[in-house]
Order: C-alpha cells, then structure tokens, then sequence
DNA sequence: GTTCTAGAAC
DNA sequence: GTTCTAGAAC
C-alpha cells in the first residue's frame, strides 16, 4: 500500500477491488498489481507534474533474461567499434536534447535511448549508433541522426548527404563485428516505423533472438516494409522525398515464410525452430 | 515499441 | 487440455 504526501494532499492508502467492476470476475494477482501501479502512477503524475517520469520501457516489470545472450554477442563488437569512435562535435547533441519535445510517451523512447552512453555505440557530429534495445538478431543496431527528424516522411533532398553518412556509418558498423564474414545484414528503415526519430535499422539476418515475438516482428524486416537504405537515397535524390505505398502496413499481416528458402511456416515457433537449421548456433 | 491475456486453434 | 496469436493497454 501507498503511503504519500503530495501538494498538502495525504494519501495514506490506495485500496484495488479484487473484482472487474464491469463482469464481476475476479482479477488476478498481476491484474492487482499492474491497477495499483497504474493508479499509483496516476496521482505520482497528478501532484508532481513530471511528464518525463514514465517513458517508454519503464512501465512493467520484465523478464531478465530477456535478450541477455544477444547483449552479450553484441558486445565484443562494439568494443572494437568504439575503439574508432570520433570526439563529438560541440553542435549536435545538446541542440538535439534542446529542440526534442515530449519524452513522457512511449514512442519518444529513441530520443532517451541515444543519449544513454550505455547504449552507444558510435557516435560523430551528425549521427550515433546505439544497441537496439530489444534486438531482433544476433547484431541490431540503430543510427540515429542527432538532428530532429520524425520519420522518412519528414525526409527531403537536403537530407541527402545525412542519410548517406547514416548508411557509411551503418556499414563501418557492420565491418567492426567480428561475425560480419559469416552473417548477411541488411541496412533499412522501416516504412511506418513506432517509434519517432528516423532510425536506421542495422540488422544481420539469422533473425536468432528471443525478443522476436510475433508475426509484425518478422513481417517488418522481411517484407517490403522493410524499405532498404539504398533505396531510400535513391528516392530522396531522384524525388526530393521518400514513397511509402500505399498498403504497406498490410505487409505486416503477410503469412510467416523464411527468408531464406521461401518456406511457407505455420507458427512463429515453427519458424524460429525452422531458421535454426539455416542458422546454427 | 512492449506486455498481458482472452479466446482461437490445435 | 495446451499452444499460440491478436488486440488492448501502456
């Protein structure tokens, strides 16, 4: 039980009934739970007035385990890939931590992510590579541009030579892994992507990852919703801006087929025992 | 983006 | 009965 003092305001209690209110059924334990987080939450956000507090990856108690072995994969590259990092400019970041607005929901996380040195794995005067936080493969990395761009939509003609020095970099990122000889990546963003602040998806292609889940995970970077970096340099140079078509988010609903026969497989389990025969360990 | 879970599929 | 997914909530 909470006991709190806000504003002048006492809470002294925060009671959850036990029964859904609308169907009489009794909640579980984790229901109890996740309602008293969120009511305790809710007067926490109420009386301090700090949107910043709750942002994306923060609000549920998660499994440890979840994704440790890819963390650990990862790391012996990015030691190497550090070991190249340049001294960042004195523009860049700070104005991007300036002109970014509203950390407080979910799909802002990028924006925290990038500044977290923990995270990062290069970073210039333009650009940072960060570990994906959820990585969808052995290596999943990110470049982020430290410059205020929302998403491909937002992209023009004069995003050029940035989007071409996110894909240098996403490939001298690659180059540093020490695996780079014996997987296939692929560099691309996603066409409707979650999560805001363009990012360019750095991903080797054995897709071997317990934080790939579902069939929008496979569909996003298998399908054409998957919009490959070179193509997009290509649009922006040849249209001044990048074309999503219509019915891409269709894509994500697409049967699950391995990407590497064309295989037709049924469930994600399925799947992900099928790319063990393409992929071992 | 993730987590959680009802109910569909097996 | 168990496994798996889709969709709501965050």
């Amino acid at each position: 039980m909470l006991k709190c003092q806000y504003a002048g305001l006492s809470v002294r209690r925060i009671v959850i009934n036990p029964f859904d209110c609308h169907t009489n059924r009794q909640l579980s334990w984790v229901e109890v739970q996740r309602r008293l987080l969120k009511t305790k939450n809710a007067l926490v956000t109420k009386f301090k007035e700090d949107p910043a507090r709750d942002h994306g990856g923060t609000k549920r108690p998660r499994e440890l385990s979840s994704g440790d072995r890819e963390s650990r994969t990862q790391d012996s590259s990015l030691k190497a890939a550090k070991q190249s990092e340049k001294v960042p400019a004195s523009i860049g970041q700070e104005e991007a931590t300036k002109s970014s607005e509203s950390f407080g929901h979910w799909s802002q996380g990028l924006k925290t992510s990038m500044q977290d040195p923990k995270l990062q794995v290069y970073k210039d005067d333009k650009v940072v590579v960060i570990k994906d936080k959820y990585p969808k493969a052995r290596y999943h990395w990110l470049v982020l541009p430290w410059q205020t761009i929302s998403s491909l939509k937002a992209l023009r003609e004069e995003h050029c030579d940035l989007v071409k020095h996110m894909q240098q970099v996403a490939e001298r990122t690659v180059q540093q892994c020490p695996d780079a000889n014996s997987l296939r990546f692929r560099t691309g963003y996603h066409a409707i992507p979650s999560m805001s602040h363009v990012h360019l998806h750095v991903i080797s292609q054995d897709f071997d990852s317990p934080c790939l889940k579902n069939k929008k995970h496979w569909n996003s970077f298998t399908t054409d919703y998957f919009m490959e970096s070179q193509d997009v340099i290509q649009m922006l140079e040849t249209n001044g801006r990048v074309n999503v078509k219509e019915g891409t988010s269709e894509l994500l609903k697409l049967p699950l087929r391995c990407h590497m026969c064309r295989k037709d497989i049924p469930t994600i389990p399925a799947l992900k025992e099928h790319l063990k025969s393409h992929f071992p360990s």
